[in-house]
DNA sequence: CACGTCCATACCAACAGGTTATAGAGGCTT
DNA sequence: AAGCCTCTATAACCTGTTGGTATGGACGTG
C-alpha cells in the first residue's frame, strides 16, 4: 500500500475542517477534486474514514486514529526532505539563505562579507521568496536560515534573533493629494485603499496592513501583490498606497513613488530565523554570529572603495 | 512539497541494491520507470542524490541523508496505516486473522468457537491470502493475528507462539512411481521436479523445498504456484511433487493427489503471530491466549459424528 | 572482438488528478 | 410554504504522469 503525502494533507484539512467544501478553499483544489480524493484513499485504505451528511464530514473511529497518526508521518516527511536538501547544500559548502525584500538591509553586505571571512571556501546563496510564503522558504527546508521582518507566521516553531528596527513609513503614488506632507498620522490613511499581500499570509498581510491601529475596521484593499515589483507598480499606478519599513525609500526608490514618515503604527523589525534543528549546525550557527556582529559592532570598517581586489 | 511514499520506497531500493536495473527487478518495474521516477524524485527536491556509472549508482551526500531518513518515513507511514486499519475493524468488533492454507489445521475451529465465548459481541474474520505474502496481511496491518507456518520472513520483527507441530509428507501424482510405497526417504525425492511457491517467497519457499536437506544442490522447478487449488492442479496434472504438512491430507484430499509419509526432512509448526505493536492489544491477547488453550487442553471434545449440524 | 551489463532516451497506452457544470438533499429565513 | 443557501456527489472533459517496450551508447570482460 502506497501513499503519497499530499492524500494526507487532504485528509487532515477535510478533518480540521469538518467538511469538503471549506477544506478545498483552504488547500486551493476544487470541492469535487477532494471528493475524489478522499474517496480514493478510503478505497485504497479499504476503510470509511468519515461519515458524510448534509452538514460536512465527521470522523469514524477509523478516521480518528488517522488523524492522530498523519501530524507524525507529515513530521517524518518534512524531516527527511529538510535533511536531504540540506546535507546537499553542506556538500556543496553553500548556505542557503531566504529573504522576502530587502533582507537586512545595507547590513546585508556587512554579514555576507563576514561570513565569507569566517567560512573560507563556502558561499551564501540568497533566496528571495515571494510574499506568499512568509518564510523564504524555512518552513519547507529550502533554506538553511533566514532574514526576515517580525511578525512572521510559524514563528513559534522557529529560532529568531532581532537584528534591527526602524521606523515604518507609507508608500504613495507621486500624485497623491498627501504626497506632499512632510508626516502623516495613520489615521488619516486608514480610509485609503491598501496594496495588501495574499490573503493566504495572514497575520504578516495583517501586520503590514497595520490591523492593530484600525479599531477593528477593515482594510479597503486596493490591489494584492506578490513580489516588491509588482508591488511598486500597483502604487504607482495609484491601485493604492501601502506602509513599507524606512529603509524601502533607499531599496525601492521608484519614479512615480515617494515615501513619507507616518505616525501611529508600530516600528518593523529584522530578524535572523533558523529552525531548531539547526541549533547545533557549526555553519548556521556562524552565520547568526555574523549577523549579530554586522549589526552589533560595526568592527573595523573596510577603507574607502569597499572590500574585494584593488581595482586594476 | 508532496511525496509519493513509492518515490521513496524506489528510492530505497535503488540506494540498497545500488543500481537501478537491479531495484528495478526487485520492485517488479521496469527500469527505464525507475530511472524516470528516480529523475523525478531528483529533480522535486533540486537535489543529486546518486552519482551515475557504468556500473551503478552510488550515493551524493544528500542521498546519504535520504537514506538515512526514509526507513522513519517509512515506518510512520506503516504505523499510520496500520493503526487505522486495526481502529477501523475494532469499531466494528471484528478480529482479522490472516492464514495461509489450512491455518491450525482442527484446533483452528476450537479458536474461534473459545474467542466468541471470551469476546461476546466480537467476530473473528479469517483472511486467506495468497503464497505470495507469507506473512498472511501482518506486514501490511491488513489483519491483527495470523496463523502461520515456520519458518516465514519477517520473523523478526513480529511475536510468535508455536501452537502445534506435525511431520512434513510428500504430495504425489497418483500416478507417481513412488505412489504406492508406505514411506518415502527424502533423499528419493531429490532430484524430482517440484511445484514451489513464487521466488520472491525466499526463504519461506526454501523450506517447503527442503534446501537444507538438498546438500547444495539446485531443486528442480516443475511448477510455481501461488495459491492452494492451483497447487493441488499442478500436483495432479504430474507438473511435480511437493511437500506438504501431515494435515494436509486430510484438508487437502483430492482425486489424482497421494499423501505419503517422508523422512529426513525437518516437521512443520503452526504459530500463532501478532505484531508488537498488539502486545497490549487486549483482543489481540485474548485471542492468542484462545489460541494456547485451544491446543494446550483439549478440553471436551465433540462427540463423533464430527461437528456441525447433524445429517438430514 | 564479440558479449554482457548498465543507464538513458523515444514513443505509446492507460490512468490519475484537476477543472467546470450540475444534480439532489437538508436546513434556515422570510 | 416558498425560496435560498450550503453541503456532498456525479458527469464530462483535459492534461500530465506512470507505466510499458524497443533501442541506443558506454564500458568492462571472456
Amino acid at each position: 500500500m502506497d501513499v503519497d503525502t499530499r492524500l494526507v494533507r487532504y485528509f487532515a484539512a477535510v478533518a480540521e475542517e469538518g467538511g469538503l467544501t471549506r477544506a478545498a478553499r483552504r488547500l486551493f483544489v476544487s470541492q469535487p477534486a477532494l471528493t475524489k480524493q478522499i474517496r480514493r484513499l478510503e478505497t485504497g485504505l479499504g476503510v470509511e474514514l468519515f461519515t458524510r451528511s448534509r452538514s460536512g464530514m465527521a470522523l469514524t473511529e477509523a478516521g480518528r486514529a488517522l488523524a492522530e497518526q498523519a501530524p507524525e508521518l507529515l513530521a517524518a516527511c518534512d524531516r527527511a526532505l529538510r535533511e536531504t536538501k540540506s546535507a546537499a547544500s553542506r556538500a556543496a559548502r553553500v548556505l542557503r539563505v531566504g529573504f522576502l525584500a530587502s533582507a537586512a538591509n545595507e547590513a546585508t553586505q556587512d554579514i555576507i562579507a563576514g561570513f565569507g571571512r569566517r567560512r573560507p571556501g563556502w558561499r551564501v546563496e540568497m533566496r528571495q521568496a515571494a510574499w506568499s510564503d512568509p518564510t523564504a522558504g524555512l518552513a519547507d527546508g529550502e533554506v538553511e536560515a533566514a532574514l526576515l521582518r517580525l511578525p512572521f507566521p510559524g514563528a513559534g516553531a522557529l529560532r529568531a534573533e532581532v537584528l534591527l528596527t526602524e521606523e515604518r513609513q507609507v508608500a504613495l503614488p507621486a500624485a497623491h493629494p498627501l504626497a506632499g506632507r512632510d508626516r502623516i498620522d495613520f489615521r488619516e490613511l486608514r480610509d485609503e485603499p491598501f496594496v495588501a499581500a495574499p490573503a493566504e499570509t495572514g497575520r504578516w498581510r495583517d501586520y503590514w496592513l497595520a490591523a492593530d491601529e484600525r479599531g477593528g475596521r477593515p482594510p479597503r484593499i486596493g490591489a494584492v501583490t506578490d513580489q516588491p515589483d509588482a508591488w511598486l507598480q500597483a502604487i504607482a499606478n495609484g491601485y493604492g498606497i501601502a506602509l513599507a519599513p524606512e529603509s524601502a525609500a533607499r531599496f525601492y526608490a521608484r519614479p512615480g513613488v515617494v515615501y513619507r514618515p507616518v505616525t501611529g503604527v508600530a516600528p518593523s523589525s529584522v530578524a535572523v530565523v533558523w529552525p531548531p534543528a539547526a541549533d547545533t549546525d557549526p555553519v548556521v550557527q556562524d552565520f547568526v554570529r555574523c549577523c549579530r556582529d554586522a549589526v552589533g559592532g560595526p568592527a573595523e570598517e573596510d577603507p574607502p572603495g569597499g572590500p574585494g581586489p584593488a581595482p586594476g
